[in-house]
RNA sequence: GCGCCCUUAGCUCAGUUGGUAGAGCAGCCGCUUUACACGCGGAAGGUCGGGAGUUCAAAUCUCUCAGGGCGCACCA
């Protein structure tokens, strides 16, 4: 009998003893797995940001995927579980931008390779820490295919996809409307903005013989259009295109109304000027008659010269005071202070985001959707929970050009160069080199989706790296609120460079919450890391709270002590283990042995334990097999099983003992194998003391005969 | 405003072709029983959010109301 036995299960000592073991063996890399494998099975992980520490976020994402990849490889599965990180463009960038903040320092003013070089060593430090931790919760991912976004290799492969794209006419370069973060400098897509219910104060005011509405005075300084339904009946008088002499806040101009039907009978007075420069509606009702435009608010969201007296202020300070100018020239009508409204804003920083005209590079996205859309109806892919699929066939069919021109330097370099830039004679090649003496290339980055998006494409060697073998994958499984950043690109990116869908299953896993089911945050103090529980109760206990209670697509909460009763559970294992091995002394009953009826119909229900916990994990209810496991281990094999047995043991030898001791051994040899994806530390430890030559890692996995 | 999801024991949740409810945690009462006090035994706890309907039968299907959450749109 091993001597750690004898105290209670000690995860600290047992982990780094079974990584180590599982690392040297190599078989984490699918090259080396022993046995004929003609049959693969492959998990791309998705790249945690190299920029902090795991979450529980993380906790939930890696146990599941590690659950499926260790059943499979168990079922004799060339199994590939592809570990890499992303650069995470924008965020990481944010990130640091903070950093320098504390240090009194900021990236505007700074040379762009320094900068770079900076961020790039932060990410590089905190890279391998994170790494630490992904192994730290057992993961039996292949090291050596590690990947990093920004490795040479990628950039040039996801440069490859831009030109093209670019030729193919699903990549294009125009001055739009576009999200603008003005405290950062850099344009956004939709999906990295979020809106913020707010109450403002909202302004009617007199603008010739109309009213109109607005709770954004300080961009109505060069309004000269009205806009009204072409049905409303108050304006039936007016015609298109109709001239007037108004005054306005700085003076009288000549305003021109326009009948669009984007204007609402219903809101007000059914009438609305419009500022094109700063907001999208208005921008594309611009469009449609061919009006002009002008920016009033500059890049750092201060007033233009067109504001006169409040050129060069903020927003917020010269609000009032246009307010007040308006008010005294007698054209404000009334001020609702009731009005709430939801503001967009950046969903990183929280800053609200300013809609600005700019030449930028969009996707056009509307070709790639209805390739997605397609191949999901045709079934090459399903979502594992049905409410996300309505979530993601509603976005996807109202596509939106997407914009994926950051202005950051932490990202891959769009490879397109200019020639005469910003003038007429504009010239633009879309090359990896720089075309000539003359051109200069532009300095904007990808949005991180862009290259996060052709994930598994990248990682798995496309167009030609052997390990294109393992494409498409069998299971995305992440986080939902990855429902329209991730998922959506890396199915058009697949379908469009390599004609498949990268994975047939997604799984959607919820967010973790807090005991209140609260959403974990640090400003609220109740954030759970991963690597803390694990520390505290072992990796094992920590994986089996992110399992079981855990469906798809629900969200989980977690507790301290929820992770304490599997960190028991963890010992219970390990004490059941130590009485078997005890009583069925050295010499192990085999196969031939005559078993009673007793011991027969225990068996049977073994047996029918393993049906359940294969089956479901077959269907990704690794949430209901973890909980099966437990009720059975605990309160059948260690409660009935165990203490009716104890007479037999301490009888007499013979035919009924034999018997005894075969079965028990073989329910605890079966419960390891199927404990061993949930827990593979506590149960890979006991199977090393049991004197087995094969790991259990690679142990066949049970057959069950029902 | 449009749409989606959820509501089962104190807490977190199972209950997937309709057959009068289950688990874990917490709490309660006993027990140093020779694998384990990170333990063992036991008891208690729910008109399955409210109402109506379909059915021999509803937690399960339909409608409706209430509460909670989410997505989309909205700086007219």
């Amino acid at each position: 009998m091993d001597e750690s036995f004898l105290k209670p299960y000690d995860p600290k000592s047992e982990e780094s003893k079974v990584y180590t073991l599982w690392e040297k063996s190599g078989y984490f890399n699918p090259d080396n797995l022993p046995g004929n494998r003609p049959e693969k099975y492959c998990i791309v992980m998705p790249p945690p940001n190299a920029n902090g520490r795991l979450h529980s976020g993380h906790g939930a994402d890696i146990t599941l995927k590690d659950i499926l990849i260790r059943f499979n490889r168990m079922r004799g599965k060339k199994t590939l579980l592809l570990p890499g990180s992303d650069h995470a463009g924008f965020e990481t960038q944010g990130v640091y931008e903070k950093k320098l903040q504390k240090e009194g320092r900021s990236r505007f003013g700074m040379n762009r390779d320094d900068l770079y070089k900076e961020i790039y060593d932060f990410v590089m430090d905190n890279k391998h820490i994170m790494e630490d931790d992904v192994k730290k919760l057992g993961t039996s991912c292949d090291w050596s295919r590690n990947t990093f976004t920004l490795e040479p290799e990628i950039v040039s492969k996801v440069q490859d996809t831009f030109r093209k794209m670019y030729e193919d006419g699903l990549i294009y370069r125009g001055k739009r409307s576009i999200h603008w973060n003005p405290k950062y400098q850099t344009s956004l897509s939709d999906i990295e903005t979020d809106f913020e219910e707010r109450k403002d104060p909202f302004y009617y005011f007199k603008y010739g013989p109309f009213t109109i509405g607005t709770a954004r005075p300080e961009t109505k300084f060069g309004d000269k259009y009205v806009v009204v339904h072409p049905d409303d009946k108050r304006y039936k008088d007016y015609d298109n295109g109709q001239k007037f002499e108004i005054e306005w806040i700085n003076g009288p101009l000549t305003a021109t109304l326009i009948k669009d039907e984007a204007a609402d009978p219903e809101m007000g007075s059914g009438a609305m000027t419009i500022t094109p420069w700063h907001s999208a509606v208005d921008f594309e009702i611009a469009k449609r008659h061919n009006l002009d435009m002008e920016q009033i608010i500059d890049w750092q969201g201060k007033l233009l010269p067109i504001a006169e007296e409040f050129t060069g202020m903020r927003i917020a300070e010269a609000r009032p005071k246009i307010v007040e100018k308006l008010e005294k020239k007698g054209l404000l009508v009334k001020i609702d202070e009731e009005y709430t409204h939801a503001v967009r804003i950046c969903e990183r920083t929280g800053v609200v985001v300013e809609p600005q005209v700019k030449d930028q590079w969009f996707v056009k996205m509307e070709p790639l959707t209805k390739m997605a859309l397609e191949s999901l109806d045709r079934g090459e892919y399903r979502f594992l929970t049905e409410h996300h699929e309505k979530i993601f066939r509603h976005w996807m069919n109202r596509p939106l050009d997407w914009n994926i021109s950051r202005q950051i330097v932490w990202g891959i370099r769009i490879p397109a160069w200019f020639r005469n830039k910003d003038s007429e004679q504009e010239e633009i090649i879309v090359s990896k080199q720089k075309p000539g003496d003359d051109w200069e290339q532009d300095p904007d980055t990808f949005d991180t989706w862009f290259s996060s998006g052709q994930w598994p494409l990248m990682t798995l060697g496309y167009p030609d790296g052997k390990d294109m073998e393992y494409y498409p994958t069998d299971v995305m499984e992440t986080g939902s609120d990855l429902v329209f950043k991730w998922v959506p690109r890396m199915i058009m990116f697949g379908l469009y460079l390599n004609k498949k869908v990268p994975f047939r299953d997604v799984y959607f896993h919820g967010m973790i919450l807090d005991e209140k089911g609260k959403k974990m945050s640090k400003s609220k103090g109740n954030v759970l890391s991963p690597i803390d529980l694990a520390d505290e109760f072992g990796t094992d206990a920590t994986r089996m709270s992110f399992v079981v209670a855990n469906p798809p697509g629900a969200n989980m909460s977690l507790s301290k002590d929820k992770v304490r009763a599997y960190k028991k559970f963890a010992n219970k294992i390990w004490n059941i283990s130590r009485f078997i091995l005890e009583n069925v002394g050295s010499e192990t009953p085999d196969g031939n042995t005559n078993l009673t009826d007793s011991d027969k119909k225990l068996l049977e229900k073994l047996d029918e334990e393993t049906k359940f916990v294969t089956e479901h994990i077959e269907k990704y209810r690794m949430d209901l097999a973890a909980e099966r496991l437990y009720h059975y281990v605990w309160h059948e094999v260690a409660d009935i099983i165990l203490e009716d047995s104890k007479e037999i043991l301490n009888g007499p030898d013979g035919v009924e003992k034999k018997s005894k001791q075969r079965t028990l051994y073989v329910i605890l040899a079966t419960s390891l194998k199927l404990l061993h994806p949930f827990m593979p530390f506590v149960t890979e430890s006991i199977w090393q003391k049991m004197g087995n030559e094969k790991m259990l890692m690679v142990e066949e996995w049970p057959q069950h005969t029902n």
